[in-house]
DNA sequence: GCGTATCGTGGAGCTTGTCAACGATGGAGG
DNA sequence: CCTCCATCGTTGACAAGCTCCACGATACGC
């Protein structure tokens, strides 16, 4: 971060996914959601065999204690369930009701039209590129 | 955001925010910094003739609130200094102590070194053109 | 002058992030 | 079989961050 804060990638990349979650989480407000709970909801209709809290949180990059509450939530809504895994009793798979599915595609389709604000100048070619540099960033890590 | 979510634009972009902004945190706890702070005394610095509260707060996207804060924090550490402005006694003027431009300095090598871990992959081109892809989304909404 | 807008500031309330514990379960090794 | 240790979910506590609203002080247009 020595140079102007203009070209700092560590400040742009928190203004701009500020900018970012600001306006999708205001285009799921009316469904009753925010991007944290709408992430939980999504990655849970994807796996089809269900995800444990704790693959839930370290792919979302969260505490495991924030999962248990944002899946508390989506239960209280009737989205999602918690189901006794056969083989390890002490994980509980996230699985998404036929609700939760319906709420995710109607969800998804207003934050995809509600992200194109911020995101409109940006090509498809550019859009490709920036989400391998993302997740190559996210990675690094581990 | 109707795709998987791996793919989705916002979901990677404030995970890999997260991810930055916590290592870079980490770096800056031994100066006293966080980001937050850290990004105000850049600034201030930066600009030769001192920057308004307002200003701070329209650059770095925060709530003028939270300026008042980080700027009370800056200043109890003795890094910055409120001065009042000539022209509009109604702003303050918020400038760096030398101490301020010091301790600016020297965590600036810090963070610098410690971006480097999840930021290693990307090569200077690639980290030219996110750096301008996260400036237009910026600008995108203004 | 007078109304209106802007700047800094403070406060309330909620969301997020971080960390440490705890019971329950699983698994490895003797 | 039994004991020790790791893992999963959960809870609680606390700090940090965000959002919104209201206020006094100052500036500016009319």
């Amino acid at each position: 971060m020595g140079q102007p804060l203009a070209d700092d990638l560590g400040f742009l990349l928190s203004r701009a996914s500020g900018q970012v979650v600001r306006v999708t989480n205001a285009a799921l407000a009316e469904h009753g959601l925010r991007v944290r709970s709408y992430s939980v909801l999504v990655l849970a209709c994807e796996a089809a065999d269900g995800l444990s809290q704790r693959e839930l949180a370290t792919v979302l990059g969260l505490d495991p204690s924030q999962v248990v509450l944002l899946v508390d939530e989506l239960a209280a809504a009737g989205l999602v369930e918690r189901q006794a895994a056969e083989a390890d009793r002490r994980t509980r798979l996230v699985v998404p009701t036929p609700e939760g599915r319906r709420v995710r595609d109607a969800a998804g389709l207003d934050a995809d039209a509600a992200v194109e604000a911020p995101l409109g100048l940006l090509g498809d070619a550019e859009r490709d590129r920036l989400r391998d540099m993302l997740t190559r960033i996210w990675t690094a890590t581990g």
